[in-house]
DNA sequence: GTCATTTTGTTTACTTGGAAACAATATGCG
DNA sequence: CGCATATTGTTTCCAAGTAAACAAAATGAC
């Protein structure tokens, strides 16, 4: 539980900064290279208006067409009450539409309208470039390896909980 | 650029969510992996009044004293503006003092207080605690594995840039 | 020295996301 | 059936974090 350089008020101004423990810290790691992650998200798709959420509904309704709000929600482990301002926006937007299924008349069925798909294209492309810079120095191997261990960290490598 | 069921309206209400391209985003692993991890930390240190944030300032003050308020945001990638609330909140709670040296009259210096230190202490062994159980599934060499990983991703591996 | 530029921290307005309370619907149990 | 409980989405309010404009001090050019 004590510091660094000991001196008297000396205390360095410089850059070096000891991370201490923070360095075997998982949570530590994962939330600085999530930053660090959206910091060159940003970065490359600076221009087309778009966020990471708003890719990850667009992938994911693709592919999963009339899924439930409230399953996509969890899929992308954000809370329904935030899910709902998202989808109401995109809706806004166009690029969704929300219908009510017959046989549960609390839930809502989301759907890519045309626009959807169209702004899928649009933004599909620069976003599996970015994927590919988003490598920062990692060999592919070490990439392949970060991402096997991530999956299985999440459990989505046994495919259904 | 297509669907999961083909079927009509079909449209499975049930549980099962294709990721599709998901998986093999590192950036999108990186988000989920943040949330979880997050998730595990509130619920192991639920009594504890503590916060992800808080428990990286007072560890690396604590190795790093009189480290000026601008390189601590950038050790921890958060901007200038949101660590000024964050120091000024914890000189509130009496657990870190500011000071501004007189070669640098702009900066401001960060110390931990006696109380700050005491903090320190409290929460420091059930952090421990909980990173030894966030591996989730992952096996001792997985976990190291996926450590080394994030520190290479992150530059943390070759001491200074 | 003097003045333009940069750096450091702060303030204000805004965005993103969550917590809690709620309404509507579904489900389970007698 | 009739009623307690759970689930789904929504709303309102609040916390975490950023962006932009700013003030004060430091630095560099001359």
């Amino acid at each position: 539980m004590t510091q660094n350089a000991g001196k008297d008020s000396g205390a360095q101004t410089g850059e070096a900064m000891d991370l201490g423990a923070m360095t075997g810290s998982l949570g530590f790691l994962l939330r600085l290279s999530q930053l660090k992650s959206f910091d060159t998200f940003f970065h490359e798709m600076k221009g087309l208006e778009i966020r990471p959420g708003e890719i990850s509904v667009l992938m994911l309704l693709d592919r999963n067409p009339g899924i439930r709000q409230g399953v996509l929600a969890r899929a992308l482990m954000i809370k329904r009450a935030h899910m709902t301002k998202m989808v109401h926006a995109m809706e806004g937007a166009g690029l969704v539409c929300r219908t009510v299924p017959d046989a549960d008349r609390r839930s809502v069925q989301l759907w890519l309208t045309d626009a959807g798909r169209a702004r899928l294209e649009t933004v599909q492309g620069p976003f599996l470039a970015f994927e590919n810079r988003n490598t920062s120095g990692l060999s592919d191997a070490d990439e392949a390896m970060l991402k096997t261990l991530l999956r299985r960290y999440l459990g989505l490598d046994r495919p259904n909980a």
